[in-house]
DNA sequence: CGGTTACTTGATGTCGTTCAAGAATCGTGG
DNA sequence: CCACGATTCTTGAACGACATCAAGTAACCG
């Protein structure tokens, strides 16, 4: 889909001077006034703190936003009452995708930690993108991108026993802090341990278990929230299945 | 987001005559000549049959594909040689759409039965999107549905048990079934023990058991790959976790 | 500080997997 | 058309990974 010469894309994450709209300022983007007429419609909110809601579910849909600074948690209403957590997010990540289709939100956003973030008026975002075709291609692949994370979680619920599963997101964290120029190997956790189970498909109790039995075998240290990542490769190789015996499901 | 009045976008799908491209046909649309152009980039393919490739993991993406009637099954490979069935795809469905972001397929498509498939070519279609708002909008609702499917299937692997999970996928084809016309309480089943099992996180055995258990609670009758749903609100009663215990994970 | 919430650790239970074997179905060629 | 092997499906029995239950400890917050 190269087609869309136009643009760097890494040039909307500089002219973005206020707000990091690196989601939408993939490797190929857009002309330098482009960038202008998207910074334009781009909304600053003051920061938001620890427990403050973005939107809930029910909301009406309005706006995408953008992680500047900070974290942000979303999770949808479980039938019975409970709660699934659906992702976390960092800087330079997009939330509000999902709530396109129904022009309502099914899930809220929750700020786990003090955090800067920018609104995205989505009606303003599409007349954008309809002037400008790059654009619209990098919706496209925004949208896209999403998709395939959630792919990826599925194999992971679907498929992988509690210790793969957090070996995955302590990795997933690590790569996506790294890509924003922070550390790769020690970072906070601004979600609970009852949260990171919740988003795992596991109980607390496992997820706590598991960080004493990480750190025990010299995979990493743990103080509370703060994380540090000491056997990158063992990790990931305790991702890709290594683990003994996995589930083995060919069919047809 | 309704500032697309335009178009109604039943009229797509009748105008459509020869490929049901009822996914780009949401409920409000587009003009009857836009409607003749997109029809114009559709290409009609000779029947499929069980067991032939749209495309496999790896594979430059080019199209999106639709449905028109029959199955099809995405797959992709997991870690050490399984595979993880991402979805089950029925008539009026679209195929394809999470390698928009990489340019490249991470998952493979097989047809389940022989079927009718429309090819979409996606440069010519964002052509197209670009020059019709409408229709832009409608594809931004259309992966923004594809991720909230996949939210709803990331619930059910993360929270439900091995019942609640076969009742979501039957009551699921039902609808969606329904939804083309079809019967929602008699249908046949494309895909195997075995494929429904990896898709629903689950053992061959498992789902086995489960289908005699809902016959002999007299919610379904199963023969074979026939399966008539007797009893829907009790399945849908079941999905929503009226099931006694389920794992209540509120946080923070 | 004192109370509440988050986290850890151990003991026990259970749902679903795994292992094993039989039955039904399908496909293929004589 | 029937026989044969190969899948697919079903059913039973045993095991195991993770949940649940139950305390106890440590951090957080007003």
């Amino acid at each position: 889909m190269s087609h869309h010469k136009v643009i760097s894309l890494e040039t909307i994450r500089i002219a973005c001077r206020n707000c990091s709209l690196s989601s939408l300022c993939l490797p190929m983007g857009l002309a330098p006034d482009d960038v202008e007429r998207l910074d334009e419609i781009v909304k600053r909110t003051r920061p938001l703190h620890r427990g403050d809601f973005l939107f809930r579910d029910g909301d009406r849909f309005r706006s995408l936003y953008v992680v500047k600074t900070g974290s942000v948690k979303t999770f949808a209403p479980s039938p019975e009452g409970g709660e699934q957590v659906l992702g976390f997010h960092l800087p330079g990540e997009v939330i509000g995708l999902d709530a396109i289709d129904k022009d309502i939100h099914a899930c809220s956003a929750k700020v786990l930690e003090t955090s800067a973030i920018c609104e995205l008026p989505f009606t303003r975002l599409e007349e954008l993108t309809a002037t400008i075709p790059s654009l619209q291609h990098q919706m496209f692949r925004l949208l896209s991108k999403e998709i395939g994370h959630d792919t990826d979680m599925l194999l992971l619920l679907g498929k992988k026993n509690a210790e793969e599963r957090l070996a995955a997101f302590l990795l997933s964290l690590s790569k996506r802090l790294h890509k924003r120029g922070l550390s790769a190997t020690d970072f906070y956790l601004s979600m609970s341990r009852h949260e990171i189970g919740n988003y795992l498909g596991l109980a607390v109790e496992t997820v706590s278990r598991l960080f004493t039995r990480f750190q025990d075998d010299g995979l990493m240290n743990v103080d509370r929230k703060h994380i540090q990542l000491l056997d990158v490769g063992m990790l990931e190789s305790l991702v890709g299945g290594a683990g003994q015996n996995r589930r083995q499901q060919q069919q047809s």
